[in-house]
DNA sequence: GACGTATTTGACACGATGTCAAAAACATGC
DNA sequence: GCATGTTTTTGACATCGTGTCAAATACGTC
């Protein structure tokens, strides 16, 4: 059988970028393919649709962030994990150039919006899993605080807020871009978890 | 000269219902022309283009929106006023039929999305402009609040954290769709800025 | 070296946005 | 009452997007 021509890890990279940027609505196949130096056909064969490709980017972009909030989340006193995780998760979506914005919020937004299902409720069961696993994430080290002394309330109803703010910096930073605004607000919202409030 | 065959605002009424339901990229104007029984040539003479046409449904839909968000936080105790706060805002998301969404939170994360600027700049104004407004809002009320006792904080930082949640909550219920959730959230925000968490 | 299989390539169908000129319908002035 | 002028309507067109398909192609394999 004839090799495949480009690398399939290069157009996950390049279309995710371009979808990053561009939306995925707004990002053509022909974009994607110009830029990988690929013909629009041989995505299609690929990879089967424009939301296929897309659904596959965004799990390589999932997978690895993912990794990257567990290591944030993991080390130093429950104040300090937080913080790293808000760092992280404002840097996630303020990096490179704009509009960029929080992939993950931006494609709830965007996909799933069609009324019957198809790919669309693919790409939302996507979006809302890795939305699941951070929450977990923050759970568990709300619980180990807890235990540590540092935390004393629900550890499930304070995950879900936390991972309620994250997903309104997102908002935020699209509506007013500005940074030190996103910033303060983490940190208001690291206080009223950790009981700063209680003085 | 000739007189116009339709209803001005009949279509906007008509259009952001589509625009809503559908996503404004996933929306046709052969959609909204043929549900507005018009022709979609003249939806191009009356409105100029797609997003243009979205701008003014969009505008027509915030200044109700804010009216009776106005309403909603005008009366009662300031836990009242923030619970009917989050009731209206987590009631606007969840009517009518899904997918639905909040209609600026989707408009933000879907339009703007391109590097340049033109119309899609405008609408992102439009969007931030509304938040902005809604901002002011629950920060008026918060300082309000803390006249009467109510309330001993920083009511913009406070004002800040709240919008931040409700966009969050926009987010997670597309996620999850899961009322019950949104509302538990709620208060426990609430809990946590009249500070309940204090205990 | 011939064969089979998967990839590439280019043409095609379809639908979307947006433009334009010609036709149509009404208000206004004579 | 009728001609005029202005605005809306209408239909054709150009362009670009997705997705499909069959023919051509290039490589493993026997």
């Amino acid at each position: 059988m004839r090799p495949r021509e480009f690398d399939h890890d290069d157009v996950l990279r390049i279309a995710f970028d371009q979808f990053w940027r561009k939306g995925v609505r707004g990002t053509s196949l022909s974009d994607i393919a110009r830029d990988a130096g690929v013909q629009r056909g041989s995505l299609y064969n690929a990879f089967g649709s424009k939301e296929a490709l897309f659904l596959q980017a965004y799990e390589r972009y999932a997978g690895d962030y993912l990794v990257a909030l567990q290591k944030a989340l993991g080390a130093g006193s429950l104040r300090k994990r937080l913080t790293a995780f808000f760092d992280l998760t404002i840097t996630n979506f303020r990096s490179g150039s704009p509009p960029r914005g929080c992939p993950t919020t931006r494609g709830l937004m965007e996909l799933g919006a069609t009324e019957g299902e198809g790919l669309d409720e693919d790409a939302r069961r996507a979006f809302a899993n890795l939305v699941s696993r951070i929450t977990a994430l923050v759970q568990d080290t709300l619980s180990a605080g807890a235990e540590r002394g540092e935390f004393s309330g629900n550890p499930a109803v304070a995950a879900l807020h936390i991972i309620t703010v994250t997903r309104g910096l997102a908002v935020l930073e699209r509506a007013f871009d500005d940074e030190p605004q996103l910033r303060k607000i983490a940190v208001h919202t690291i206080d009223l978890v950790l009981g700063k409030g209680a003085r």
